[in-house]
DNA sequence: TCAATAGTTCAATATTCTTGAACAATCGGA
DNA sequence: TCCGATTGTTCAAGAATATTGAACTATTGA
């Protein structure tokens, strides 16, 4: 039986969580295409592709936890959505500022 | 021997690093504390007094090495700064909008 | 009904964190 | 100068998390 999707009330949203799951790669790249790409969008569009699938699974969990996004079942596909309007309300400017600071070149190889 | 102490030139530090760093309870205290004393301030000062002093090493360490503060040493003491104009020069409004947001009443335990 | 699709869950390994204990360096006073 | 106090670092071991292959679940479409 799979469990049901727990999104956990924006009261409990703490900035501790949300900066833990964007200090992630892979959770910002997410982050970054849910926000582009105009939610929503299934976990295969978003991820980055060379995670193995378990992976992602965690990576999206991770995200959910922290109240960053919220994910329906659709048929066979999950769409996740970022809590784009309640995170605003509670941390104002906290997702436009980090989202503008992942846009600088990382650091040369 | 001690080491010295090694800070990361500001084209190495990144975003993921700086918010892993903000995402510990005990090292956003400690930013917070850099930030409204005016820095500098040395460890034992910045530092919330619950923690074990090794515990407590380890933290700065971290924020040193994601590039949010410089330590130094003075004596027997460390003294830590934040290094505010080089970040916000990188990430612009990145720090303010955190420590901003940081202010935001945690939820009801 | 069956195969394909899209994720989840589990379990084992790998990595990272936390912290007590020992150590190092500096300072101030006798 | 020697000693003890002060500040913090380093090490090592146990605790906690992360990663991922493999098995499984649920849904859809043929």
């Amino acid at each position: 039986m799979q469990r049901p999707f727990v999104h956990p009330p924006i009261e409990d949203v703490t900035l501790e969580a949300i900066l833990y799951a964007l200090s992630d790669p892979a959770r910002l790249e997410i982050v970054r295409k849910l926000t582009a790409g105009g939610c929503p969008m299934n976990c295969s569009t978003a991820a980055p592709v060379h995670l193995p699938k378990s992976t992602q699974s965690h990576h999206y969990q991770v995200l959910r936890e922290a109240g960053l996004i919220r994910s329906e079942r659709r048929g066979t596909e999950v769409v996740n959505t970022l809590r784009c309007s309640e995170i605003g309300e509670k941390f104002p400017n906290l997702m436009q500022t980090i989202l503008k600071a992942s846009e600088i070149s990382p650091p040369r190889p």
